[in-house]
DNA sequence: AAAATAGTGTCTGTCAGACAGTATATC
DNA sequence: GATATACTGTCTGACAGACACTATTTT
C-alpha cells in the first residue's frame, strides 16, 4: 500500500498476528469459457457453415466426480491474484493470452465440494474459438467444446399487491457432437419479491454427468452474458476474430440471445462499432461478404 | 449434492484427501452500504430537506490501519456461505435484515492487507437509511454515514486505429458532516484497448484516512451501481421506504447519477413501477406530494 | 400574494421493429 | 438461370429529451 507508514507499535502487532489461528477455506476459480465454433461438416457448398455457441468442459480424471465433465479451473496459488489464477487457467487450457475475462459470481455453499470448504470465484471468458489451440488431450485429461442450448420453462407465477414469486425451470443441454456426448441438466430458479426487495435463488434439479454445482455456474453465467449483450453490444466482439463479416457478427448475437434478428436493423445498430476493410470473403457459393474490423474509437463513450 | 452416489473407491479417496496440505487464504467480505439520508438541518421551512448519497464507514480500533475509516466487513466463517457472511455483517452494522445485496467484485491483490493473504469478496448493499438503526458506537467502535461525491477528471486519451488508452483520475470525497470529517482520496483508472480487447485497471494515488484498498472498492462499486441504474430503474427502489413521493425517487436517481433529470420525462419513465396511494405528505410549506408504493408486478418482465 | 414544490401536455428528433426490395457471387 | 447470401431503403410507432405551462399548499 502506498501512503502508509507503519508505526513501531503496528509492526509489533503484525508480528504477533497469527492468521492461521482461524479456519480458512480453499479458494478456486472455475471459468465458463465460451466461443463460437462451426457445428459439424459443411453439407452444402452454397450454405454458410452452421455455427453454435460453445462451452469448454473438461473430463475429470480424478475423484471426486471422476469421469464427469466440469468447467476448467483450479486453486488459487499463494502470491497470485484471483484474476491471475483465472488468466493462467485460461491460458493453460486454450493457449489464449488476451481474452475477455470477467468475474461472474461466487459459489461458496456448504457441501458444494465433498473435499471440504472450497469457495469458487467464477469467471466468464469469451474467446475467438477458431484461433485457439486446445491443450492436447491425454489419458488423464480431456477437454472438449460443448454446444450450449438453454430452454426456459415458466412453472409458476404468483403475485399479489405486496409480494410475488416466480419459478422457472431451465434445461441446459450440452452437446459434444464429435464425441456424441449429450448432457441435459435442469436448474430451478426461484425469484421472490417480498419486503419490497427481490431475491433470486437457484437449485439443481438434476445434474447427471456434470461435476459439482457447475450446472448452476453455467446457467448463471450464461444468463448474465445474455443480459449484458442486451444492454451493450461491445462484449460480443470478444468472440470475433480480427476480421469478420457482419453476418458472422449477427450470428454471434443471435446465438447468445437465442433469437433471430432482422439484418437491416442489426446493421444500423452496430454500424458505429465497425469499419469496412478492402477485403472480402472468397470461395463461397454465393455473393461474397465484405470483411470488417473493430472501430476502436467506438468502444469508448 | 443431489444425484450423486459415491463409490467405495471415491469414499476412500476423500478419506485420504488432505485439503490442508495446500496453503490457503483467508476470505473476507467488505460491504459498500449505501443509503440516502438528510444532509444537515432544515434551513428553510419551505424547502425540501437536502439529501445525499451516503456510505457507511467504520473507524478501525485496531491495527492495521488503526484510526482509519474502512468499509464494514469481516471474515467468512466455516459453515457459512459468503452471501451469509455479507448478510450477517450487514445486519450487525445496520440492523437491516432484508436489504438488497449484490456481489460487486473480488480483491485479492498480493499485499493488500499487511496481515497476510486475505481475499475480499465485496458487496454492494442498498438500504433505506431512514429506517435503519446503526449499531451504537463504543470506545472501540464507531460507525458513521459519509456523503459520497465522485469527481471525474480525464487525463489522457490516445487512440489509433489499432489501440487506445484512456486515463481518468477519480477523486472520491467522503464527508461526515456531523463529525466534521472529510476524506478526499484519488484513484487512477487505466483503460486500454489492445489486441482487440479492453482491459481496465485501477491504481490508488492517495488514500489518506481510508484503510487498505477500500478506496478502490468504493470507486468500483459506485461506478457499477451507476451503470446499473442507467440500464434498469428497479435497483434504485431498494433505497426507498415503503411509501415515497416521486420527487424523492427522482432525487435518488439524481444522487446516484450525479445529474439533474427532467421531471416530466422521469415520471413517464418510472410510471409503470409505481402505484399511487391515497396518502399525501403533510406539513410542508408548499403543495403536498402524493405518496406512491412499488408496483410489484412491474418488477418482473 | 409570495414561495416553493407538485404535476401535466405536447413538440421534436432519434431509433428500433418490420418488411420489401435490390445486388452479386458460384455453379 | 438457380441458389444462396449480401446489403439497402423506407415506413411506422414508441419513446427520450426539452420546455412550457398549470396546480396547490403554507405562511
Amino acid at each position: 500500500m502506498s501512503n502508509y507508514n507503519m508505526s513501531a507499535e503496528e509492526k509489533k502487532f503484525l508480528k504477533q498476528y497469527d492468521i492461521t489461528q482461524f479456519e480458512r477455506p480453499s479458494v478456486a476459480t472455475d471459468i465458463a469459457i465460451f466461443s463460437i465454433l462451426r457445428e459439424g461438416e459443411i453439407e452444402n457448398f452454397r450454405k454458410l457453415p452452421k455455427k453454435s455457441l460453445k462451452l469448454l468442459l473438461i473430463k475429470r480424471a480424478n475423484y471426486p466426480y471422476k469421469d464427469c465433465w466440469a468447467l476448467p479451473g483450479g486453486f488459487c496459488r499463494p502470491n497470485e491474484d484471483i484474476y491471475e489464477t483465472a488468466k493462467r487457467e485460461l491460458f493453460e487450457e486454450t493457449n489464449v493470452k488476451n481474452a475477455y475475462l470477467q468475474l461472474s459470481g461466487i459459489f461458496g455453499e456448504i457441501g458444494r465440494d465433498p473435499r471440504g470448504w472450497i469457495i469458487s470465484n467464477t469467471f466468464l471468458a469469451l474467446i475467438d474459438g477458431e484461433q485457439c489451440q486446445l491443450r492436447a488431450g491425454t489419458d488423464a485429461w480431456e477437454a472438449k467444446w460443448f454446444s450450449v442450448d438453454l430452454e426456459k420453462n415458466e412453472k409458476k407465477n404468483e403475485s399479489s399487491e405486496e409480494s410475488a414469486t416466480m419459478e422457472t425451470e431451465y434445461t441446459v443441454t450440452l452437446c459434444c457432437e464429435s464425441d456424441n456426448i449429450s448432457l441435459s441438466v435442469r436448474v430451478m430458479e426461484y425469484k421472490e419479491f417480498r419486503n419490497y426487495h427481490e431475491t433470486v435463488r437457484y437449485e439443481i434439479l438434476d445434474s447427471v454427468g456434470l461435476a459439482f454445482d457447475h450446472v448452476k455456474i453455467i446457467l448463471q453465467t450464461l444468463l448474465s452474458l445474455r443480459k449484458q449483450v442486451e444492454n451493450e453490444a461491445t462484449i460480443v466482439f470478444d468472440l470475433m476474430p480480427e476480421l469478420f463479416t457482419l453476418t458472422q457478427l449477427q450470428n454471434a448475437f443471435e446465438l447468445i440471445l437465442q433469437e433471430k434478428l432482422l439484418t437491416a436493423n442489426f446493421r444500423r445498430k452496430i454500424a458505429d462499432y465497425v469499419i469496412e476493410t478492402e477485403q472480402i470473403i472468397e470461395g463461397a457459393g454465393h455473393r461474397p461478404a465484405k470483411l470488417f474490423k473493430r472501430n476502436v474509437k467506438a468502444f469508448y463513450k
